[in-house]
DNA sequence: TCTGGGGTCCTAGGACCC
DNA sequence: TCTGGGGTCCTAGGACCC
């Protein structure tokens, strides 16, 4: 027997765990969003589903699709202890295991065949299991791939179970269709229906060489194997970089330096607290503005001299900022610290000036005593989708 | 429709080095 | 005098995912 994967997607999870919280909400059209403009929904349950309402539409459309949909804001801490709870069953059940997201898991089989000789009684025993311990529901994929197993747990929703025999990956991509396939979205989409290809029967007509010729390397070969069912290779080895991030719409538009400075100090302590709870120090301070035309510009700077408080972060995202202001009303901003790398061997080789030590410390310092508030902080941004 | 927030990866061009 | 080829780092922007 070849390689075994499984996928295990929690369904409507963030919709799903306010059920469970609140029997109220129980066969209701619900919402985790706030309702206003400049807000999107994050998950809905599959009553509102019905409706035409699905994750990232702007609470306004969703509003107007199913008015009587009831709206909560998200409570990521109460999330993610419910993840934390059904990731520990996953992970429990087979020694393969890779976590995703908040709400996705893999798990590798193979080589299991003694304990679990058949791939669908083992993926129908570890969804009760879930289920009696946790109250909440998964769908599951199985595939001789990552990315079928992908593709299979989407399949059948919610509550399902999809198995995709060895062999028949290149059927089931043309039952899913181009558009449903992982690293496909709209661009990509609007791009191969310029061309004529609209499904991956048409995809598949193409050489290597066209297609690299077409859409770049990287793309062309991607588009090349997923037309044909094999696996382009997704969540194998490790992720190279690693980026802090804050950012923050605003409604109305805010215009001037006062209000953007004073949002790039808030949001260079908070990155920089984030960075330094976690012992990392950054190589690269980054800002993102976004105007009223959704228009949006980086900028991006890496000095030669070390980053290590959230004065040097703001520093240097105010004068990205200053550089590159047009003037024009900003709907959002944000800060980015990129090329992270292991605060300690900072320290070790000596590096800083002794008053940039004290700096360093007392941020430290004020991170420790706030260590709860900082933890708030976190919980706060950890504003992620789980549709 | 009117477009959140937190991430990763890719590309293309320029600088710089050998 | 007029200009190679490869590698690496950096920047800006874009696509995609949950």
């Amino acid at each position: 027997m070849g390689e075994v994967f499984f996928h295990i997607d929690l369904d409507a999870f963030f919709a799903s765990v306010e059920m469970l919280d609140h029997p109220e909400y129980r066969n209701k059209p619900l919402i985790i969003g706030t309702p206003g403009p400049r807000h999107v929904a994050s998950t809905c349950s599959y009553e509102a589903r019905k409706y035409g309402v699905h994750s990232a539409m702007p609470m306004t459309t969703a509003l107007r699709l199913c008015p009587d949909a009831i709206c909560i804001p998200g409570r990521m801490k109460r999330y993610s202890e419910m993840s934390k709870k059904v990731m520990g069953i996953i992970k429990s059940f087979a020694p393969g295991f890779l976590q995703v997201s908040v709400d996705e898991a893999f798990l590798d089989l193979t080589g299991m065949e003694r304990i679990y000789p058949l791939p669908g009684k083992a993926a129908r025993k570890l969804k009760e299991q879930i289920c009696s311990e946790t109250g909440l529901t998964v769908s599951i994929g199985v595939a001789a791939s990552r990315f079928i197993a992908k593709l299979a747990s989407d399949y059948r929703k919610p509550d399902g179970l999809t198995i995709v025999p060895a062999g028949k990956e290149e059927l089931f991509v043309d039952t899913v269709g181009l558009r449903k396939l992982w690293g496909i979205g709209d661009s990509t989409l609007r791009n191969l229906e310029k061309r004529g290809i609209s499904s991956t029967e048409t995809l598949r007509k193409y050489s290597l060489q066209e297609l690299t010729r077409l859409f770049g390397e990287s793309s062309g070969e991607y588009l090349y194997r997923i037309a044909r069912g094999i696996d382009p290779g997704i969540y194998q080895g490790e992720a190279k970089s690693r980026s802090i991030s804050t950012e923050k719409t605003f409604y109305p538009d805010i215009y001037g330096y006062d209000a953007l400075d004073s949002s790039l100090l808030e949001m260079s302590q908070e990155v920089m607290f984030r960075a330094l709870d976690e012992k990392k120090v950054p190589r690269t301070v980054g800002i993102k503005l976004r105007y009223g035309d959704f228009s949006t510009i980086s900028a991006q700077t890496t000095p030669s001299r070390p980053i290590y408080s959230s004065g040097d972060v703001f520093e240097l995202a105010r004068s990205l900022l200053h550089e590159r202001y047009s003037g024009d009303g900003v709907r959002l901003i944000g800060v980015v610290l990129s090329g992270i790398y292991d605060g300690e061997d900072v320290e070790q080789r000596d590096l800083f000036s002794e008053k940039e030590e004290k700096e360093r410390k007392l941020e430290k310092t004020i991170l420790s005593l706030s260590h709860k508030g900082s933890k708030l902080v976190k919980a706060r941004n950890l504003d992620y989708t789980d549709g």
